[in-house]
DNA sequence: AATGCGGGGCT
DNA sequence: AGCCCAGCATT
């Protein structure tokens, strides 16, 4: 395994400089307030930082408490959330407010946070070093490229991975050490056109030495994309129109515009859009006018 | 281990 | 036109 000794010492260095300044990261990180990096690490998931800083404004102006959030109806809260997507962490962001209300107390220790819906075990390791100075290294997609290029890991499996970071680890500043492996890779190491002439952790990487740091880690074979299609009615304009309460999983519970799925070919197409004029007694689509 | 879940930015 | 993003829950 590589000696992370003198990489920890520079990561620190360079986050002192050069690390990002953002709206939650308020305080010495392993004493941060609980509820905002909380709120903070949900909107990231799987979401750009820029994307999240509007968000992040929005939701605490919203919900300046866990209190707030707790007491909040559900339809406000995802109406705050509206447009951003993976919905269901607003409502396991509810329901989880609702239970730390509940308690009296926000979880102090990883496995505390974990037990929390829509908390993983990327987002318990977040949260348990920055709020409360616990040795746990977050494993998330910028830890993965860093580490797996330092290494020099092409093949840099969850199981690799979750163990390079927890021998990187700095025991001292693991909040620190965590927030600084992020901004890295958000910022110099990015995954197409890493800046290597500004990394701190040059010097003994090995991705840098083969001269190929994109190489790393080896990208995964995708599944095919599988194709949905679905016809959708408008009934008005762009004041109003008829909106419908979705079924299934995609966007389900959300208001949308009627409609209907498509199997296949031009006719089950025509199909679909008779069976939302039928649904609404629009008649033949000829009566549109088309 | 694989899959579904949103929306947008970047190359 | 892909790939990626401070992942998680479900199967």
């Amino acid at each position: 395994m590589t000696d992370f000794a003198p990489l920890r010492a520079r990561l620190l260095e360079w986050f002192a400089a050069q690390g990002r300044d953002l709206p939650w990261r308020v305080g010495a990180p392993g004493q941060r307030d609980p509820y905002r990096t909380w709120v903070s690490e949900v909107l990231l998931q799987q979401t750009q930082v820029a994307r999240g800083r509007e968000y992040y404004a929005r939701f605490l102006a919203a919900f300046p408490s866990v209190d707030d959030l707790a007491a909040a109806p559900g339809d406000a809260v995802l109406k705050a959330w509206e447009g951003c997507g993976y919905y269901a962490r607003a409502r396991n962001l509810h329901r989880a407010a609702q239970m730390v209300s509940a308690a009296g107390a926000f979880p102090d220790s990883y496995a505390g946070w974990l037990a929390l819906p829509g908390i993983g075990p990327y987002t318990a390791a977040a949260l348990a070093s920055l709020t409360a100075g616990e040795a746990r290294a977050v494993n998330d997609g910028n830890v993965r490229r860093v580490l797996a290029r330092v290494c020099g890991e092409r093949g840099a499996t969850p199981a690799w991975v979750q163990a390079a970071a927890d021998a990187f680890l700095n025991p001292q500043h693991p909040g620190a050490h965590n927030e600084a492996l992020m901004d890295l890779g958000a910022t110099i190491c990015t995954p197409r056109t890493p800046r290597c002439l500004e990394c701190p952790l040059r010097t003994g990487c090995a991705a840098y030495a083969a001269g190929q740091p994109t190489a790393y880690p080896a990208p995964k074979p995708r599944a095919a994309v599988k194709e949905q299609r679905a016809v959708a009615l408008l009934i008005g304009n762009a004041e109003a129109a008829v909106l419908e309460t979705r079924s299934g999983k995609l966007l389900g519970g959300l208001a949308g515009l009627p409609t209907c799925d498509v199997t296949a070919g031009q006719a089950s197409a025509e199909a679909a859009l008779q069976t939302l004029l039928d649904r609404y007694g629009l008649g033949a689509r000829s009566r549109l006018g088309r």
